[in-house]
DNA sequence: GGAGCCATGTAAGTAGTTACATGATTGA
DNA sequence: TCAATCATGTAACTACTTACATGGCTCC
């Protein structure tokens, strides 16, 4: 990773979409569910995004046009223009922000953790939870059915990637949950222990 | 997790910042330097936040100066009060916000896996420097020596926890990691035979 | 009495979301 | 022909970051 050159200042969200229009020709709203069901789980995009990133690109000659919009607000086709591709070529050498996590359930955790088992349990199935919910997100980039072709053109790229990362992810964290959860039942087990102690003295 | 009832509408960011001041009293600045000790990996606090939420929760009753402040820019001492801690622990019962990734190495991941397997590497060499970046960030919780005292107190909380599931998460993904650049050099060298027949042929 | 850090604070900007408005298309 | 959904778009807001300003303290 180095030589971020002649790299258009652009947010992570602006190239996302300029890569999905590298994959496919295709309409903002086709883009939006194509990052939905690929990427949302690690980059989301939202339409109050979509729109003016679109024109934005436009204007820089990155994206053009691919025939006429009908009307003031029917279906308007975007392509990737060469210098698009050139751009786009950069971005993916450049380097790379950070990675950015907010997760307030692990904020709990902390603040819990030096008090109460009971609420640090309760935490943890809440975690639970959360990344089942997350991995069901997860599912939904690789559905073992097959989908309507132009869904699939439009999530090309390497689903399978994204798919097996976020399976990793989701699993390891699973295994941490379950491994905390037998240590808090442990914590409890010891209190019990004391406590039955104190009763017979 | 369940009744959010009368909880006072605030940021994750601010619950932390009381989470905080639950542990100890203490300034704004101890709290942004035990912040950024314990949870910066999973919950940054910036102090163009800090400053002016200290002075929200304090409107809304929950926080009140613990002594006076010297001079107009002098260190001022904060406590919580008690509806200070009822609204903590409710918030500690309340719903958590999904957990929130930005990860642009992955998405450039995913435009690049579909075409040459060398960018996808250099990509997974990126990847593996966040997060060994990231794994020094989650050492610094812990650290094999000892603290200042007055430090070791204002994080307490759980970091032994956080820790935890910062080594488990870097150790983990540096895992995955490992598999795909495998995974990478396999497609290498099937490339290279499918050549070395042409060449035969 | 000045260098450098400690500490508080703010202004300006960034990146994003939600909720809504509206037009176009489809199909019962 | 009406309801639902597809598709584009925007206004208002939210949470947050960076960079800077400034005052106070310490120690040589």
């Amino acid at each position: 990773m180095a030589h971020d050159d002649h790299l258009p200042d652009l947010t992570p969200t602006a190239w996302a979409i300029l890569g999905f229009l590298s994959l496919k020709a295709q309409s903002g709203y086709e883009i939006l569910r194509a990052a939905k069901r690929s990427m949302e789980a690690f980059w989301g995009v939202s339409n109050g995004q979509l729109y003016p990133q679109l024109r934005h690109l436009a204007e820089q000659g990155l994206i053009q046009p691919d025939g006429e919009a009908e009307g003031p607000r029917s279906r308007q086709r975007w392509e990737i223009t060469d210098s698009g591709r050139a751009a786009l070529r950069a971005w993916l050498e450049s380097l790379s922000s950070p990675v950015q996590i907010r997760d307030e359930n692990l904020v709990k955790l902390f603040f819990a953790g030096a008090g109460s088992p009971d609420l640090v349990g309760r935490l943890l199935e809440e975690r639970k939870k959360i990344f089942s919910q997350f991995e069901k997100v997860i599912d939904a980039v690789l559905p073992g059915d097959q989908l309507p072709e132009a869904e699939q053109a439009a999530s090309l790229g390497a689903p399978e990637l994204l798919f097996r990362y976020g399976k990793h992810f989701t699993k390891s964290t699973m295994r941490w949950i379950d491994q905390e959860e037998s240590r808090v039942l442990e914590s409890l087990r010891k209190k019990d222990d004391e406590h039955a102690d104190e009763e017979r003295s």
